[in-house]
DNA sequence: TAATTTATGTCAGTCGATGACAGATGACAA
DNA sequence: TTGTCATCTGTCATCGACTGACATAAATTA
């Protein structure tokens, strides 16, 4: 690798650890885009460089983490079932957080403060984690053997974002308490589904669902 | 009600529709605050003394859904169960919609559009539904007896929203579509989750959740 | 070293959003 | 009707996010 590119990775790395730094200290809204710039003695036009926007810059390591459930999703075994596979694809991603090194762990640690105390920064993860829905619900759907316009992944994945979401409060930061709370959750899951529930249906059976549920009131 | 808040809520209605216009003809991005108040003969500071943000004027009328959908919930018999009573809640709130006359289904309609085809603002919707979902679990707890910052409450609604946000497709606008989309998931929903996984768990059984799922990795 | 590519800085400008102030307008009492 | 008061509105000034254009500096390659 070139100087040139190791160069701009040091940019990169050193404008995402100031904007977090700046962020957690006098908070997003009221750090500047010319503050940051000058933490990292580089002009503001060169952070638009780097960055689309204000929000990428908090964002980028949420969205890397996206990029990564979907890579861990697509290396697990055919053999497991749909949900089982997103399962043990956010046990992975956990899993490498806990054992990475403490500038990675640090950064991480601050993104999700900087992230849990700014509702645009909790809007745009929703954004993020839903723009990368379709992408799992399509590998599912592949698993499957199914149409990604079915119901049957579309539900599969939306349970499983809904359960992993619900992971990331406010106050679970620590990657040990976060894997616990999931852990937790998919055991409450696993008792309110029935078994099988995400294993392709058998054709010409159980596929209909032209009877909706009855509206008692 | 006076001359006065008559004036306003006309304008306040007149700013919506010019911008839904605008945002659907030349797209959200393009359309400036200044066409909205100029079609409207408003200078642009009293637009922001309607709307806070661009977004607000876009999601306005979701907002609303989002506080009706609360409302419904808050109306609907103790005798449901949590799960039961979320979705005769929906129900409800498809059938204001389809009841609608036709300046409101217009309007439905054309904000629809606008959200699903602007990803700022299909985030917008996403924070929207995440301040609500927090009501919802607080609702749903005090139905079950139980905190809201247990698993359970949060579980229900979490697998409530997901199933809610999956009918709105990028396609799916018309409110009959959309009611069979609902009617079709909840279907799914109802043969993959347990008999009773909504109800209150019985003291002193089944509360523990400390044995994690095995990891067949 | 020369030529080419690529990153950066400077400048000017647009647009979203906010505070301050003054003028206009509806509400209400005398 | 008139005058007072509260409220709504327009104008102006300003900040900050973001972008395009152009020139300069640095790294890559021949």
């Amino acid at each position: 690798m070139g100087l040139r590119e190791r160069k701009k990775q040091r940019t990169r790395d050193a404008l995402i650890d100031a904007a977090l730094d700046l962020f957690l200290t006098r908070g997003y809204e009221a750090t500047t885009i010319d503050q940051i710039a000058a933490e990292v003695e580089v002009s503001p036009r060169t952070f638009f460089r780097y960055f689309a926007s204000k929000e990428d810059v908090a964002l980028s390591l949420t969205a890397d983490e996206q990029r990564m459930l979907l890579a861990e999703l697509a290396s697990r075994p055919e053999s497991e079932s749909p949900f089982t596979a997103l399962c043990q694809a956010m046990r992975s991603l956990l899993k490498m957080l806990r054992e990475a090194d403490d500038t990675e762990a640090g950064r991480y640690l601050r993104c999700q403060k900087v992230v849990h105390s700014t509702p645009a920064l909790l809007a745009g993860t929703m954004r993020l984690v839903k723009e990368n829905e379709r992408k799992l619900v399509a590998e599912v759907a592949r698993r499957l053997g199914a149409d990604p316009c079915d119901l049957q992944p579309q539900f599969i994945v939306a349970v499983f974002v809904s359960v992993a979401l619900a992971c990331f409060d406010e106050r679970t930061q620590d990657p040990a308490v976060l894997a616990r709370r999931l852990e937790d959750l998919l055991a409450l899951a696993e008792r309110s589904l029935c078994p099988g529930w995400d294993q392709p249906v058998r054709s010409g059976a159980g596929e209909r669902v032209s009877a909706p549920a009855p509206a008692p009131g």
